[in-house]
DNA sequence: TTTTTAAGTTTACAAATGTAGTCTATATTT
DNA sequence: AAATATAGACTACATTTGTAAACTTAAAAA
């Protein structure tokens, strides 16, 4: 399903690795700790999705005494990066639009952030075309497709 | 996992649904003519699908003579919105600005869209915090985090 | 040194997912 | 009416995912 390299992180997999991104290194007991207390899993769980994240390359160990270090390999901001494009690539390029101003109207953003996103809009409406179509359909797609609105 | 009464939708039936929302209405063959050609897919991989899509409420369909015509029972926008909150929900508060910049720079969008979104994040601007911090961990973790940066 | 603890490894297992073949019943064609 | 095409249902099966218990081994404590 994945022709790159792109290592495929799952949702409790994402959480696991939310903690080591933020404390940047960190013992299985510390992991296991804030999980549990987070989400209420039990230290097998997390166990197990730690030897996965292992196995997968998304993080790698240094053992120190009986304990292990655990660090990611992969950079949070990319694979937030990964993650947001491929929904949105699976999206209806005709909606986007509308999907990210509800998105931003959902989420947290601080001054700075909006200020920067302006920025990034301006710019970016020089260049932008004046109407978006819509792309779930097949390139060649010459049925008679009802897309009145498009 | 899904607390909620939202339905669950897969990638695969993301990608069948796409073209029923975007046909409105189609039969099992339109479809599976589209997801052949679109994605290579089998007729009966298509099938499989729609029945479970059916299954799960969000095709229905009617009868009309052999064939079976399919609609959504989901809007697409609200699916759509829900698919994004849910992505960036588990993301770091803290660098969604970002990844909200680069998913930005990656996607199209047209004139009006940019500008709709500009006026969105000006009208957010006005209450928006001066920053937004980490939601990685625990409310009360009171633990040496190492997060420098936030 | 012996015991205990705990870190990582193995095993388990159901549900979801991707992918697709086979079967059945019925609408359509001959 | 008989033959045929085909839509949807049923079956299949490997992989991934969520979830967790049991086991093993080595470090730390007694």
């Amino acid at each position: 399903m994945n022709t790159s390299d792109e290592i495929e992180i799952s949702q409790s997999e994402w959480e696991t690795m939310r903690v080591i991104w933020t404390l940047q290194k960190a013992t299985s007991h510390q992991i296991i700790e804030i999980l549990e207390e987070k989400l209420g899993w039990k230290a097998s769980t997390t166990k197990t999705y730690l030897g996965r994240l292992v196995k997968k390359g998304a993080l790698r160990t240094s053992k120190n005494g009986r304990e292990f270090i655990y660090q990611p390999m992969i950079e949070e901001q990319v694979a937030m990066d990964n993650a947001s494009k491929s929904l949105f690539v699976h999206l209806c390029q005709h909606k986007v639009g509308t999907t990210l101003a509800n998105l931003i109207d959902q989420i947290e953003l601080s001054k700075s952030d909006i200020q920067m996103l302006i920025g990034k809009l301006e710019e970016k409406a020089q260049t932008a075309p004046d109407k978006v179509s819509c792309n779930c359909l097949p390139e060649d797609c010459d049925m008679d497709c009802k897309m009145e609105d498009m």
